[in-house]
DNA sequence: ACAAATATATACCAATCGGTATATTAATTC
DNA sequence: GAATTAATATACCGATTGGTATATATTTGT
């Protein structure tokens, strides 16, 4: 790994918290120089412009996230609790475990929604692709039998992801983390329902 | 009504829906005289800052909101079809119907919530206030033991909120009607479970 | 160890940021 | 309709915005 490659990677660390928190209008070239210790001629030598560096943000949250996810997965082995994963690994965006400001989905899909394309565009297709792995899921436990094959994987999947979703905006917004759990005790009940 | 309190609900009008897409960092004071045809000296005459206008501008999304709700309920007469009068409502921010850029408050919540105190304070009166005309809809229903009296009024408000608020998100991004329709028919299948 | 290539810092740019003092115009009140 | 008050426009402020050209260090391959 070269210079550059370590510096760019050190970069997109110390910013990626900050995108997160601030969004990609609120964060400014000042932002990422104090956070990272380094000149603008050093962050321009390594990215293109704040674009570029926004995305890589986006791209190392989302990344993060999803290498978390595929390990909590892996320790379990039933359909239900494959999918209740998610539940746990949600609940460390609530007290910062992960990447500091809640969850990188939810808020770069709000920021950049109806104003910046490329980064809604990156949101996009983290949201399909944990939409693709939900219903995959769905579809190995319909097999096993561990889910009843009238359910419908694409919807399962879709509210998952909502409650999940929904569930972060309202425990960070009240900083309750008991909403959390009333909501995810509701998304236990839905998935245990669907046998 | 004077001529200071017409141009003050003016510009409130006018650069609500700017507020609600583009965020509050996102919007800039140009982007405000542009909406509204006026000068800096003329907003700066009907508000202190931008601050002022910014929350003026959430309390104009959120009651527009309140309003149209309150309406949508009052044609229902069972607790289930008040409760499912979200539905109709929410699906408005989808296509615009209410104000552009999706519903204020998922916007303003994740937009001010590590960046804005007070204008975060606003967003947590709003979902509180929300939560709480849920809760009182299940505990009526309750009485007229259309819903079972082992639920948990708190619960049922947090998720239906979590549910319909997840469900713009995905809906938006994806941009698909189809998409928020399944995750409102998990909706429709939760209240109906409820009975 | 030395030269070539790479990476970082310095100093600057025009444009825009939020905000204000003052002048001008328009609306009220008598 | 004139005097007073209120509302809007003009012109400006310093600070900050994202970005760049160039000089200076620092790696890197030989």
């Amino acid at each position: 790994m070269t210079k550059a490659e370590r510096t760019r990677n050190f970069i997109v660390e110390k910013t990626a918290p900050i995108f997160n928190m601030k969004g990609y209008a609120g964060t400014s070239l000042n932002d990422i120089t104090a956070a990272t210790g380094l000149t603008k001629g050093s962050i321009y030598g390594n990215f293109a412009n704040k674009d570029e560096v926004a995305l890589a943000a986006f791209d190392y949250n989302f990344q993060n996230n999803v290498s978390k996810i595929e390990a909590e997965i892996r320790k379990q082995d039933s359909t239900k609790g494959k999918l209740l994963a998610y539940v746990n690994i949600y609940q460390s965006f609530l007290v910062g475990g992960i990447s500091q400001g809640g969850c990188p989905i939810l808020n770069t899909a709000i920021d950049a929604d109806d104003t910046h394309p490329a980064l809604r565009e990156k949101v996009l297709k983290a949201v399909l692709s944990w939409k693709k792995s939900i219903i995959k899921l769905v579809e190995e436990g319909i097999k096993t039998q561990e889910i009843k094959d009238d359910n419908n994987p694409e919807q399962i999947a879709l509210t998952v992801i909502a409650m999940i979703e929904g569930g972060i905006m309202i425990s960070r917004l009240t900083n309750k983390l008991e909403n959390w759990n009333l909501i995810m005790d509701s998304l236990k009940k839905y998935i245990n329902s669907l046998g």
